[in-house]
DNA sequence: CGCTTTTTTGAAGATGGTCAATGGGTGTGG
DNA sequence: CCACACCCATTGACCATCTTCAAAAAAGCG
């Protein structure tokens, strides 16, 4: 069992079942690793997938490039998320996926991938459930962008990072490496790089969270849930990561 | 064949190829019909799903309901549309559904479906597919809240509904019926009513379109594409819906 | 026909955007 | 080692968009 396969098992075991048959099953998947830089894309919008993709390390982020250049980045994927998982049945992309920072990828055949679903249907539903809490990610993102004032729209990015981070073991104390920009969190949140500036001001002088150079700190976790009402229900994890380890 | 499995195996074959032997386990598929009044929830967040809902007639939403009581559309449904394929292997709603005006549901339990697709790996495929591509509608209301303002974002929903309705010859000429109230317009655009009727009028002022009473009227498709970029791609479809029939 | 609900419109005010200028790091080359 | 350039973050002033609130008109419905 190698690097990859270890974090794809522990990924799925946060949501799924396996069956040790499964774990066999995906013990004879091959990959290839690619490095990215910061910034570099992974694979574009309009293009052909053929290869899955698993992130090993760093910052992945799915994005749409509107016709007036606008960019709007649609999710961020870390350590063990399959960022284009969405483009397994899927002629064209309709989205690009880049690095946030630098980043490396395991790909995946799709062929390997569907002969695999054929031997372990079992093994098809969990990767099928990885794709539905993804959905669920894009739902709370409408939410957020459509009913959430900048301060807590802002806290719910970042809670939800948070705490999936703490579910795959990414954090360090209260403390996850984020290097997204803040320009980029203004074309994820819809604001401008001027109010992403003014909210995290006003997010570190409420005394519940301090973005700053690249680093997430999370001072007061139940007050940073408060703020924006997060409830990680939508991630569909079988169990909370625990806050006191 | 029934109409519920008829409705189903038109839509799938939008997106999918299906070989004689996935149709002929469709047509093994058995169901429950459900009707719902205006506003009717079908399912509500944080409840188990144990049943697949096929829209028969009318139209059908997706919501969340936020802590404050707001309410947030994420997407809507009509005839073939399979309004929580999102709750196939979860284990609670994140999310509710409810009717746009009065509505008709085939529903078939999940048991069935998961034998199926274990029959047929290829119309598990399919239905997976469809999911997909809901996300790929998920990601585009994230970009259009993100990203554009009230006038093309108003554009934006209806030439995707009017677009969508045509795939599966729901309209007549130009015309296709959307039951959505303003209000609800808003909490799917994130606008308040005032905004929702102020956007309405500007587009009819513009000989775009039109929506009163109900009634989407399309006067000039080019022109409103135009006004929001609309590029049909995310959708999947195999084939254009023609203009000229 | 009177009631409720939905749509329409106006005016005032707040939120967040735009623009422009400044500051702080970091890396490069003289 | 310093100077310069460049990128990113920060801040202020002004302004546009959209919200809120209020009220009237229109449209369904018993």
């Amino acid at each position: 069992m190698d690097r990859s396969q270890r974090t794809l098992i522990a990924k799925l075991k946060e949501h799924s079942r396996l069956a040790d048959e499964d774990i066999a099953e995906i013990c004879t998947l091959t990959h290839n690793v690619r490095e990215l830089a910061s910034g570099e894309d992974f694979i574009r919008q309009g293009e052909k997938p053929k290869v899955a993709a698993l992130v090993l390390q760093g910052m992945v982020a799915r994005y749409h490039l509107l016709a007036n250049g606008r960019r709007q980045y649609l999710s961020f994927h870390m350590a063990g998320d399959l960022p284009d998982s969405q483009g397994l049945f899927i002629e064209r992309m309709d989205h690009s996926v880049c690095a946030i920072g630098p980043a490396m990828l395991a790909t995946i055949p799709h062929k390997d991938l569907v002969l695999s679903f054929d031997r372990r249907p079992e093994f098809a539903f969990a990767i099928w459930r990885e794709t539905l809490i993804d959905a669920s990610i894009f739902r709370q993102a409408v939410s957020n962008l459509g009913s959430r004032p900048v301060i807590p729209r802002m806290a719910h990015l970042f809670c939800e990072l948070f705490y999936r981070a703490r579910a795959s073991r990414l954090t360090t104390g209260n403390s996850f490496v984020v290097p997204i920009s803040l320009t980029q969190l203004g074309e994820a949140l819809g604001m401008s790089i001027a109010t992403v500036n003014r909210t995290l001001l006003a997010l570190r002088n409420s005394g519940t969270m301090d973005f700053r150079n690249s680093l997430l700190n999370v001072n007061d976790w139940p007050a940073l849930v408060k703020t924006c009402d997060f409830d990680p229900m939508y991630l569909h994890l079988k169990r909370a990561p625990r806050w006191d380890d």
